[in-house]
DNA sequence: CCGTCCCGCCATCAA
DNA sequence: TTGATGGCGGGACGG
């Protein structure tokens, strides 16, 4: 192994050492020397001197729950992977003392240890650099102590240069599980956030589309194979994927911007964006498999799709593997091979926690009061709302106004001045108070279930997850059973408290957001509260592409899941380490559970909801009762993991159309009651937030309850304008509650509705979703919309089809702001079909892997997890080029269709994995 | 040979 | 100018 690099002495020097030397640098301080565990908690003041903090090597304390820490690291190098590849390296550190390691040793020894620190390139990979580095810091972080990381330490403790670190921290950022404090520090997060983050970043890629994108790189490399006409669909494509995501910025969660001051500047290329493109695309594909080659190519962007150079091309690869490493240490991903007719591909598979459509889920609470930490950064984060809100709105890009740009800008730059001064961040002791005594008493939970968690393996991982996360969480609650403590805890920043507990208030006590808003009206369980988005109305002028696009996060989050199955895609996964796709059974949860989940889920969801929130814990357990959602607590939805609802958002759009009018009468008016109602909620205070209109999400909440209808209609608010994604985010966050809440109702659509398609047959409940339009409309209408409303970017031309496009569009914001009804408007551009579906095709997965088109799909196999039929529906817009976004699949084979652009025929793909 | 990706040069920023 | 960041791609490793 190390024979070449060891071999040289330089070699270690280089490599390892380096950083010393930089870090010898008088900037920063040095590692050894300084002294300060760093990792853990440094809560004290200690670090905060920015730059570079003491650490002292000497110990790791890595965590603060050595046991834990420990814990993870055994557990780490029990995995197999790990263990693979850490075998020889560190085992013999790790176990301990992770730490330290062989630095030392390096140093003087020469020896063998010296060598085995040394190692190959693979040792030196990225990957396990990584897991090194996750190994010193607890997934689960007390919210009370806030740990702290010195990058420079973490060099030098681990061997390796700073330059690498980097590439750690940025993807670790752009999951929100560390932020970056000042130069050279970096506030460990840990996994509390990171569902909320996936949350988001699902909802963004919603936005983005890259769905569509993902089908349209695949069709056309179809096309290209087959030389089937591409032109138009070629068009089609550019034109949606240059408007779509172009260039996103970087999606931040409201206490977690981040300040980089350079991150700006270098947004685009940022391994920070790419990293959340890249997840983006697992969680809006439907198999949750991407291959390199089409993240590469959407990643690339969007402009130059075509022009594809091959170096950036190569390049981009480069990054993605880069990043995959760290996901994957994450364990997040894992590699894969997708074998398509052209080949064998290599591929990640996404093996992390399920997105939750709405639901923000666990964790969150403990969390955000992490984020929350200084008040400065409150202020920044609304700051950065605002910036949010352009891209936001927009959905197809996050990028800044320039105009925006410059002020944010300038925000940051104060921001970072601040940040970067020695004092900085001052942590939050803030934090600490009230959490502490919840925080403590989750801890030890958390502690269990982590350990727990370790010991399943990975591959349990994902389902422990759910039980597991939820239970700590639901414990967490337990003790602290309001949502409350979070947002006391942020009383460091006065604003975001005030707001967060509005909406508590509003909204069930619980953090959990999801709940609340459900009603209980129907049987299933199911009862759709419509959510109008005060702003909405104001907003959509403004914004319209936006919401349109935006619908709730929380519906489009949903679908994912359900998707996955193997069916679908009829992918099949090879997975040399198991069946795990196909089969496993804790897979389940990800992938495959979700189709079943979907059918029987919709039904059980809602149980599940319900028990939930009465029961607090117990999560597995599914009644019925509708009663209970009432109640409100959502969290235990979230918990469960709520399958699959992506996909389902889309059947959930199912409606009938009949019904729909007459309902739509009655959505009317209990819009515009909750329109209100959310307003004045909302708007009040939010100012805290930011954005008054654009926050609103806690809005919905509040009249969601309110609203219901009977009818079941879930009516999500699309939530404002605002952020489509940061905002929320933003929003969630420092709210708390509120994200909490808004996430909740837009989940509960997605959760509960979507499946029910058989139970809302029962029910004769058309479900039909503000949201769903939106999203339905949203290709359609936002390609139709944007050229008026957003002014920009989309291309009119996709619109265009038969009507004039602006007039589409306002309609359709009329539509959406007005309700349903105004949907009905619809007969013009978009129209809905009810698809009644046959039992099994349902499932659909993913509606964008069948597309019809060319190919077919063979008949999916998907098993019907129920016999509850689902309807599919399609949604068309009548002239548009892109017409349709079919959302379920039916039996009949007959694909229903798929978006306009799309039509991406599927092939089969094998996956297997290395 | 090729997929993977380590390594470190060097540009960009901020101070 | 210096230090911190991090884009980028040459070229090495390992299969």
């Amino acid at each position: 192994m190390q024979a070449a690099r060891g071999a040289e002495p330089g070699a270690d020097d280089k490599e390892n050492r380096p950083a010393e030397p930089r870090g010898a640098v008088p900037g920063t301080p040095l590692k050894q020397a300084a002294a300060s565990p760093s990792v853990l908690a440094e809560m004290q003041p200690g670090c905060q001197p920015l730059a570079t903090p003491p650490k002292p090597k000497e110990s790791l304390p890595a965590d603060p729950w050595t046991p834990t820490s420990n814990l993870k690291m055994l557990i780490s190098a029990a995995s197999p992977e790990i263990r693979s590849r850490e075998q020889r390296k560190e085992l013999s550190n790790a176990a301990g003392e992770v730490l330290q390691p062989k630095r030392c040793s390096q140093e003087h020894l020469s020896g063998d240890e010296y060598e085995k620190s040394q190692p190959s390139r693979k040792e030196k990979s990225l990957g396990l650099l990584c897991h090194k580095f996750l190994a010193r810091y607890p997934d689960y972080p007390s919210t009370a102590e806030n740990t702290y990381i010195c990058l420079d330490e973490v060099a030098e403790e681990l061997n390796v240069e700073r330059r690498r670190i980097y590439d750690i921290v940025n993807v670790l950022e752009s999951l929100h599980m560390v932020r970056r404090l000042a130069k050279n520090r970096y506030a460990w997060h840990g996994r509390h956030n990171l569902t909320k983050t996936l949350q988001t970043l699902k909802k963004v890629g919603e936005e983005n589309k890259y769905t569509q994108q993902i089908q349209m790189i695949k069709k056309r490399e179809y096309e290209h194979e087959f030389d089937l006409d591409g032109e138009r669909n070629e068009e089609m494509e550019r034109s949606s994927v240059s408007n779509e995501h172009s260039e996103m910025c970087f999606v931040e969660l409201p206490g977690m911007e981040f300040r980089a001051a350079s991150v700006n500047s270098r947004k685009d290329k940022s391994l920070r964006v790419m990293s959340q493109k890249f997840v983006m695309l697992f969680l809006v594909s439907t198999p949750q498999i991407v291959s390199l080659e089409v993240a590469a190519k959407i990643l690339i962007g969007e402009d130059q799709l075509e022009d594809l150079d091959k170096s950036k091309f190569k390049t981009k690869i480069r990054r993605l593997y880069d990043i995959a490493n760290v996901l994957s240490s994450l364990e997040l991903i894992k590699k894969v091979h997708v074998t398509e007719e052209r080949g064998r591909k290599p591929a990640f598979k996404w093996t992390g926690p399920e997105v939750l459509p709405s639901i923000q889920d666990t964790k969150l609470e403990p969390t955000s009061a992490t984020y929350i930490p200084h008040i400065s950064e409150c202020i920044a984060s609304r700051e950065q709302c605002s910036k949010n809100l352009f891209p936001s709105s927009i959905k197809q890009n996050f990028t800044r106004h320039p105009s925006l740009m410059k002020l944010v800008k300038n925000i940051e730059n104060d921001r970072r001045k601040i940040q970067s001064a020695p004092a900085s961040p001052v942590k939050i002791s803030t934090t600490g108070t009230d959490q502490n005594l919840s925080a403590y008493t989750s801890k030890m939970s958390q502690l269990a279930a982590i350990a727990q968690h370790h010991l399943e393996g990975p591959s349990k991982k994902a389902k422990e997850m759910k039980m597991k996360l939820p239970r700590s969480t639901l414990e967490n609650n337990l003790s602290s059973p309001e949502v409350a403590p979070k947002p006391e805890t942020h009383t460091a920043a006065p604003s975001q408290k005030s707001v967060l507990t509005q909406p508590l208030g509003v909204l069930p006590p619980s953090h959990s957001p999801v709940s609340p808003v459900i009603l209980p009206q129907n049987h299933s369980g199911v009862s759709y509260a419509i959510y109008l988005h005060p702003s909405q109305a104001h907003t959509v002028t403004t914004y319209s592409p936006s919401f349109m696009l935006q619908p709730l996060p929380c519906a489009n989050v949903t679908g994912i899941k359900s998707i996955n199955s193997k069916v679908l895609n009829e992918i099949t996964t090879e997975e040399g380490d198991n069946h795990i796709a196909a089969d496993d059974p804790r897979k389940s949860l990800t992938a495959k559970e979700r189709p079943d989940i979907q059918s029987e889920s919709s039904s059980q969801r809602c149980l599940k909801r319900s028990q939930a929130l009465q029961e607090n814990n117990s999560i597995k357990k599914y009644r019925s009762d509708e009663e209970s959602l009432d109640t409100s607590v959502g969290e235990s939805i979230k918990n469960e993991r709520p399958p699959s609802r992506g996909s389902q958002m889309n059947h959930e759009m199912d409606n009938f159309q009949e019904e729909k009018q007459n309902k739509s009468e009655t959505l009317d008016l209990s819009v515009a009651s909750c329109s209100d109602q959310c307003k004045r909620a909302d708007t009040p205070e939010d100012d805290n937030r930011t954005k008054p209109e654009q926050d609103i999400p806690v809005a919905f909440a509040i009249p969601a309850h309110e609203t219901f209808f009977p009818s079941g209609y879930l009516i999500p608010l699309t939530q404002c304008t605002h952020h489509g994604n940061k905002a929320s985010l933003s929003n969630g966050e420092k709210t708390g509650t509120c994200s909490l809440q808004h996430s909740s109702f837009s989940s509960p659509p997605a959760g509960v509705i979507p499946v029910t398609a058989s139970e809302l047959k029962a029910v004769n409940i058309p479900a039909f979703h503000i949201t769903s339009l939106n999203i339905m409309l949203s290709p359609t209408s936002i390609a139709a919309a944007a050229p008026v409303l957003s002014n920009s970017c989309l291309n009119s031309s996709n619109t265009s089809s038969a009507q004039n496009p602006n007039s589409s569009v306002l309609n359709f914001t009329l539509q959406h702001v007005g309700l349903i009804p105004a949907g009905m408007q619809v007969p013009a551009n978009p129209v809905l079909q009810h698809i009644p579906l046959s039992p099994k095709a349902e499932n659909s997965n993913h509606s964008s892997e069948n597309m019809n088109l060319q190919e077919e799909k063979p008949s999916v196999p998907k098993e019907p997890e129920e016999p509850q039929t689902t309807t599919e529906m399609f949604f068309r817009t009548p002239g548009g080029p892109n017409t349709v976004s079919s959302l379920s699949a039916n039996s009949d084979g007959t694909d229903r269709t798929s978006q306009g652009t799309l039509y991406i025929p599927q092939r089969k793909l094998e996956v297997s994995e290395d």
